[in-house]
DNA sequence: AAAATTTTCTATAATTCTATAGAATTATGA
DNA sequence: TCATAATTCTATAGAATTATAGAAAATTTT
C-alpha cells in the first residue's frame, strides 16, 4: 500500500530524477525501462520503434512493459523528460557560477557536446522526436525549453553588459543559433566515434565567438 | 510499349527533375505524388506516415499508390532524393558565380533558408528522416551530400586565398556548422510563420562571418 | 512460514498497415 | 470507332503491433 503510493510518485520523472539511488526498487528499475526506451527511440524513432523493442532491450517480455509505462506515449513522454531535465540542470549549475562571460561559453558548449558523446539517448530523443507527442504531453518540456534558452540569453546580456559582446546583438537569435550548432555537432558526435570531443568543443565556440572572417 | 519504357525511365528522380514539363504525364503525376509524399512524411515523419495518408493526400486509393511507388521505402528514397536535388543544384549555381566570399555565403545561406521557408518539405524529410533508410537506398543520397559539402569548403577556401577569412579556419568543420545553423533555423521557419526570412537570413549571415565577440 | 505485495509472464483481442492481384475505368492512337 | 495501353479501383491476404486481463512467480512483510 505504501510503496504502491510511492509508485504513483515516482511516476514524475521528476521524483525519478531525485529518487534514483533510495531504496525505492521500483523507482530505480523505471529508470531502466526510461533509458532502454531512450536507447531505442534513438536508435529507430518513436514510430519506428515497437514495445517488443524496448522490453527486448530490457531483457523482459513486451507485456510486462506496461508495468512501468502506461502506453508506447507516456514512454516517449518521459524519456523526453527525463533526458531535458538532467540538461537543463547541468545548465543552471553552469549559469550560476561567477565566471567571465567566455568560460562560462565555453562550459555550456562542453556541457552540451558531452551529453552527446556520452551517448545521452534521452537527450538525442528529445530534440528528435518530440513534437511526435501531442501538445498535451509537451507542456512540460515546454516550460524547460523556455528556461534552458532564458538561461542562456541571460549569459548572453551579462556579456553585453560586460560589454565583452557586441551590443547590438540580439540574445534570442544567438540562443537558437548556439542551440542549433550544438544539436547539429552533437548529432555528428554520435554518429562518429572518431570525431574528437573536445576539437569539436573548441572549433564550435571558437566559432560562436570569433565567426569567421578575418578583419573584424 | 513506348510509355512504359518512358515510366521506368523516370523511376530515377534525375529524369524526374528534368522531364518535368514534357508531355509525359506518369513523369508529371509521379512529381505530384513525390510531393504528397513529402508532405506527409514531413508532418507526421517515415513511421508516423501512412501510405492511406499520402493517397488521400492525392486524391486517389491507398491501393493506387503502388503505381507510383513500388514500396514505401521507395517513396522515401525519391522524395529525398527529389528534395535535396533541388538544393545542390542550386547550391552548384551559386558557387560558380564570379562574386567575392561574403556575398557567396549570403546567397548560400539565403537559398538554404528560402527552401524551408518555401515549404520546401522534401528538403525537410531528406534532413530528419534520411536515415531511416538502410545504406543501400542511400548511396546517392551520400554523393550528394558530399558534393555539397565538397562545394562550401571550396567557396571557403577561396575566402582563404582571398585573405578575407582566417587562414587557419578548419573549413571542413566550418562547412558542416553552417548547415547545422542552416537546417536548425530552416526548422523554425516551418514552424514558425511570423518569424521574418531576412532578418534571419542576416543575422545567421552575420553570426556566421563576424562572431560574437566585440574586440576581435 | 504464511500472508500480502510486487513484479513478470502468457495469451489474446482488436486494430492497423503494407503490398498484391485482378477487375474496372479512362485515355490514346490507328 | 475499335483496339490497345495506361491508370485507378476494390478487395483482401498476411503480418505486425498496441494494450489488457488474469495467472504465475518472486519478493517483502508480518
Amino acid at each position: 500500500m505504501f510503496l504502491s503510493i510511492m509508485r504513483r510518485m515516482s511516476d514524475n520523472v521528476t521524483s525519478i530524477n531525485a529518487a534514483d539511488s533510495t531504496g525505492n526498487k521500483y523507482a530505480q528499475k523505471k529508470v531502466l525501462a526510461i533509458e532502454a526506451a531512450a536507447l531505442v527511440f534513438a536508435e529507430k524513432g518513436f514510430h519506428g520503434a515497437t514495445t517488443q523493442d524496448i522490453a527486448s532491450e530490457m531483457g523482459i517480455q513486451q507485456g510486462s512493459l506496461y508495468y512501468y509505462f502506461k502506453s508506447k506515449e507516456q514512454a516517449l513522454q518521459d524519456v523526453c523528460e527525463y533526458g531535458f531535465e538532467n540538461h537543463v540542470q547541468r545548465m543552471a549549475k553552469i549559469c550560476a557560477k561567477n565566471q567571465p562571460f567566455e568560460a562560462k561559453m565555453q562550459m555550456i558548449i562542453t556541457s552540451h557536446l558531452s551529453a552527446y558523446r556520452q551517448k545521452n539517448n534521452a537527450m538525442k530523443v528529445h530534440n528528435d522526436q518530440r513534437l511526435y507527442l501531442p501538445k498535451e504531453r509537451r507542456t512540460t518540456l515546454k516550460e524547460l525549453g523556455t528556461h534552458y534558452r532564458r538561461l542562456l540569453e541571460k549569459t548572453l546580456d551579462e556579456g553585453i553588459t560586460q560589454s565583452v559582446i557586441k551590443a547590438d546583438l540580439d540574445t534570442h537569435f544567438v540562443a537558437y543559433s548556439v542551440i542549433g550548432i550544438c544539436n547539429s555537432w552533437g548529432a555528428n558526435l554520435v554518429r562518429d566515434e572518431e570525431l574528437d570531443l573536445y576539437d569539436t568543443i573548441e572549433q564550435c565556440a571558437d566559432l560562436i565567438l570569433r565567426g569567421t572572417l578575418k578583419n573584424n
